[in-house]
DNA sequence: TGAAATTTTGCAATGACCCCAAGTTTTCAG
DNA sequence: CTGAAAACTTGGGGTCATTGCAAAATTTCA
């Protein structure tokens, strides 16, 4: 299954490309970097960048790419026994309880904010990136409850399973971009998971159980 | 109280502008009306656009100023003995019953959906006002139910409401899109309205009841 | 009524992003 | 091994949103 020389420059060039603009962002923010620095930085032309990335925000965060899949994914996942929500509140459980830096429980993850808290662009490519969870989660949702086309709760569902996601990444950024440990946030957040899970009810903390389909 | 020329005059050409601008979205879409074309139709410079409007953006969502703190207004004004969520739950299946345009219930409201659907950055905008409509609640659920500092639940509840009132709007803004009547619409919401309260817990149901603060 | 305050405008520049045609490089059949 | 076909890169030339600046034009008010 040898791949050609001709993919495995594309991959390498289009890391590179993105490795480059990341370090230039952090180092000197998001607006204050053009996309013709970061060609002149990689060695390619800025159509070259463009090639790669329909978009300047991209390059932010190509490393990101998976993220969107991740609800569903852990939704698909679940235990048998397990409903949906049960499901993304143990793996979010999981994930803080090993400060893992999936969750941007890591250290230097500060300047990540930084950079997005400065850049009002990037905070929109990020609301774009939820629209793009939620919309993954749902059709998890509908095919694994076999849903019919016009049943709403897929859609509620996967908006109450957005808001803890949502709720958990907005806490971990805010306190890392104060400048908070790693470890004591996820202690903190940890807390935060059990207030939420109190504040769901029964129906979404029971809907789409494996085996009760 | 009278208010001098320039004032008067300053918030005419702001309309004119406005409403030239949204003419020409509707007419035509927001991509391909340029803000030199705004700015000519509406027999101003480039420039005076954008004294008044920071962004192209604003232009469209000028008519929704006010829409930002309906959330928190409808909160601080709920009854003696109604909580937050409920009385959001109340405003909101009033709108919907008395078809109002202010909730999109109105003819030629897929022209405006199909001038959003069509502008990813109209879009974005969209978001950052519900960040704005979150904010402005949880402000206000912190202050009627004098939550300390570090209290998380402000936050969340605000979170869950303003979820409440994103899933009715998207309904609307998506049935009336697919270019369904109003009247139809509204029956159909009202009974969404009524799967969304099943789905809320009675924490949520219950906080910030008033005359039990 | 004329100077001060405020608004409008023209002009020039920056930077994201797009399109196209001309190179370059990689692939692959013969 | 070789020469075209396919795929990638680049340079050059736009469009358009958005900004800064300083020169008009307008409004206010002493």
């Amino acid at each position: 299954m040898a791949e050609g020389l001709r993919e495995r420059k594309k991959r390498q060039t289009r890391q590179y490309i993105s490795d480059i603009a990341t370090g230039l962002f952090l180092e000197r923010g998001f607006e204050a970097v053009t996309v013709a620095e970061i060609a002149d930085a990689a060695n390619v032309s800025v159509n070259t960048v463009y090639n790669y990335f329909p978009a300047k925000e991209d390059l932010f965060f190509d490393r990101s790419a998976g993220m969107v899949d991740r609800l569903a994914r852990w939704v698909r996942g679940r235990d048998a026994g397990e409903s949906a929500a049960r499901a993304v509140l143990r793996e979010l459980r999981g994930e803080v309880e090993a400060v893992s830096p999936r969750v941007g429980l890591m250290e230097g993850y500060d300047r990540f904010m930084r950079v997005i808290h400065g850049a009002p662009s990037l905070r929109s490519r990020l609301w774009s990136l939820q629209q793009e969870v939620h919309d993954a989660l749902e059709t998890a949702l509908r095919e694994e409850t076999r849903a019919t086309a016009g049943d709403p709760l897929p859609d509620l569902i996967a908006g109450q399973i957005c808001w803890i996601h949502q709720a958990v990444f907005v806490t971990i950024g805010r306190e890392m971009l104060a400048g908070r440990k790693p470890a004591e946030v996820s202690r903190e957040v940890l807390v935060l998971l059990d207030d939420i899970e109190d504040l769901l009810s029964e129906k979404v903390l029971n809907y789409a159980v494996r085996g009760a389909e």
